[in-house]
DNA sequence: GACATCGGAGAACGAACGTTCTCCAAAGAC
DNA sequence: GTCTTTGGAGAACGTTCGTTCTCCGATGTC
């Protein structure tokens, strides 16, 4: 429909003075609006359904420039899972490390992923469906996504670990199933509600295992 | 259906003397050709990443006759969809069937993804795979997939109720949350050591739940 | 035999995609 | 001013895809 208005963006007007002249973005910049609009249109619709021109109308940028800064499609995503990666780090650390007690700690993920998927542009995991999306055609990209999963158990083992569990690395499984689970159905089913199931089922693990 | 007695429905191979000539498959066969190969190749790869040349191609049939059967590609992933909920609901119900202590009953869902997974063309579930590739340009299909988890709830439901479970709804929703973790770890780890996690997590859940 | 019908093989078509190229206006150097 | 450089807008290119169409040999009927 009216993609007018972002495509609108694509020259800011300069800090200098009165004059809104057209001017370059620089790097930086461009990089940026391309990642953002890579993220959300990557994020919504998945890689393969949003083409190079959608990321161009997106970001405000021209052809040219997208590939002089993302020499192909590839980079792009390889980028995009990158900043998702960072996403995810920070939105979760900052629920865990706003916790003391080691198993409010762990619960905390559950949190995180209960108002994770209460926003509304809310698609489940980047990582899990790129990784489906291009297992086949894209050996590279699939094991990005496979290592970002491989963090997302380290750092539970670690939480499992300070809440003194006898079989970290097990207890870590298990909370890994309820979260990716979680991720999952809040997707499908458009609801955080499974987030909050989670929780519960991850506290009567947490009962039953650590004395 | 109608089953019109015209003699050229049922031309079907036979080796009329010595010539073995190639003569046209009837369309019940063909059918099962087409399904058998989409089937093999959209699980593997994914619905987008697969084209109709490619079914053609491993289906052994002529584009025109697979338009005939199925009108577009979106009939054909119904079709697909429709089949794959038959094969999951029957070697679920095997494993599931093949128990009678309602405890155990709930335990043989972890078993049957269990074998499951450990096949060596398992792929994870369908119909997520399926929804996320397709909820933004296929409304319809996304909902075909979100029908089928509806069902597979339905069923963990009435196992709770069986076992005795106080809210059986609740329990339900705990035991997909493993599953779904389950199915899709396994897929992304290519091991079926999740699905044997999965169930450990399930027994203390029941431990905790169930009196 | 002649004639009509059917369907397979694959070309063809229009759209979409990833990527590259052309054209030209604007900015900077002298 | 002129010359050079730069990069934006978008056309163009080559491929792929979903779908349709053409050709032609094989078959059925008389």
């Amino acid at each position: 429909m009216a993609k007018s208005a972002t495509a609108s963006e694509a020259k800011t007007a300069t800090k200098t003075g009165g004059k809104t002249s057209r001017t370059r973005l620089d790097d930086e910049t461009a990089q940026q609006q391309i990642l953002s609009a890579a993220d959300r249109l990557f994020y919504e619709r998945g890689v393969q359904a949003v083409g190079m021109d959608a990321i161009r109308d997106a970001a405000g940028v021209s052809l040219k420039r997208l590939y002089q800064l993302f020499p192909s499609k590839e980079h792009l995503i390889e980028a995009y899972l990158r900043h998702r990666d960072a996403l995810w780090q920070s939105m979760l650390d900052e629920h865990v490390d706003a916790r003391t007690d080691p198993r409010e700690r762990i619960l905390a993920v559950f949190d995180f992923l209960r108002d994770w998927s209460s926003q509304p542009d809310y698609r489940g995991c980047a990582f899990i469906r790129t990784f489906n999306e291009l297992r086949a055609t894209s050996p590279h990209i699939a094991e990005m996504a496979t290592h970002h999963k491989d963090g997302f158990r380290a750092e539970l083992v670690e939480l499992a670990r300070e809440a003194g569990a006898d079989a970290p690395e097990q207890l870590a499984d298990q909370l890994i199933l309820l979260s990716e689970g979680a991720i999952t159905r809040c997707a499908m089913a458009g609801s955080s509600a499974p987030a909050t199931r989670a929780r519960e089922a991850a506290a009567a693990i947490l009962d039953a295992t650590l004395n």
